[in-house]
DNA sequence: GCGCGGAATTTTACCAGCGAAGTGCATTCC
DNA sequence: GGAATGCACTTCGCTGGTAAAATTCCGCGC
């Protein structure tokens, strides 16, 4: 089995400073690499359209809640500081993929929704990017893949309770 | 066992355009999400001495190689595009935490070591933030952790590998 | 009803990183 | 030896992000 790049580092730390718990860097190292890779290739199907991955990302809440969201919700749902979604939202409605309907009743909040070329767009993409997805994973091998996946989401469920306690 | 936020994401997806494969979702997803999270958490002893993360990367990259680098080979071992790596080197330069040394041989490159500062600094820092991130990780086990470490190293080769080839 | 606290969103000012172009240098090849 | 090629690094222009202030507005308490 190939060793991966981390790998060598923590074997570098155990040489020059022996004695540290290296544990962390196994994970969080390789989290942080990991990501860094995967947001190389795996956004190259988004890419072609011109699309950001947090943009596409705005697209999905919308399509899979199917209803329209506040821009409030929209940055909950993905993660994004308000003005991040500010400055999307315009760009997404500038290329007619959602639209804007104000609220009547409390007019600081507006509602958006995809229009039938965003909802159409999204339709196409989303199982391009899929397939492309799993064609970069498929070497992992379907039991390591949701050995992954559950390490992962244990991880997350970890991290989303203890954000808030531990932040400092 | 509590729920992470993209099990409900997936399970909406499902509901809304049933027969697509989603198990890319549940490892790219969760591995987007961590990352988003980890980066606000897992940096706060660094931001409480004013570094970045890549900073700090830069530091212990030339702490635990043990000797003076090359901003190219800065470059490579951080991940870090060249022009990144010339802006952060002048940064830490600034503080005091590194020196430039240039080639006699080789006018084109110079030779980065850790000032005295810079080594003390790494080396009073790193146990901190391994401790640090220890405990964020604490939650899950020793077991589990191992096995998300494994379950990231496999797709970290795998990546590595399949770098440029599908790159399109 | 009127003002005040506070919420939802946008705007502003600024900073970091990227790709591409530029600079300076070594080396190769005639 | 002198042009040509190509490398190591830096600079430049731009894009996209953030934090903090500004804007707009609701709804409560008096």
């Amino acid at each position: 089995m190939a060793e991966d790049v981390v790998a060598g580092v923590i074997r570098q730390w155990e040489q020059v400073l022996p004695g540290l718990e290296l544990a962390p860097i196994a994970v969080i190292g390789r989290l942080n690499r990991c990501f860094a890779l995967l947001q190389q290739a795996a956004d190259a199907p988004l890419r072609r359209e011109g699309l950001t991955r947090p943009e596409f990302d705005i697209l999905g809440a919308l399509r899979r809640t199917d209803r329209e969201l506040t821009p409030g919700r929209i940055a909950r749902e993905t993660f994004a500081s308000g003005a991040a979604v500010t400055k999307r939202l315009r760009q997404l409605e500038g290329r007619g993929l959602l639209t804007r309907r104000l609220d009547e009743r409390d007019r600081r909040v507006a509602h958006l929704s995809l229009t039938a070329d965003g909802r159409t767009l999204l339709d196409r993409l989303l199982p391009e990017q899929l397939r492309y997805e799993a064609a970069l994973l498929e070497g992992l091998g379907a039991r390591s893949q949701a050995q992954l996946a559950d390490g992962l989401g244990e991880l997350l469920v970890l991290l989303e309770g203890r954000l808030g306690s531990l932040v400092d």
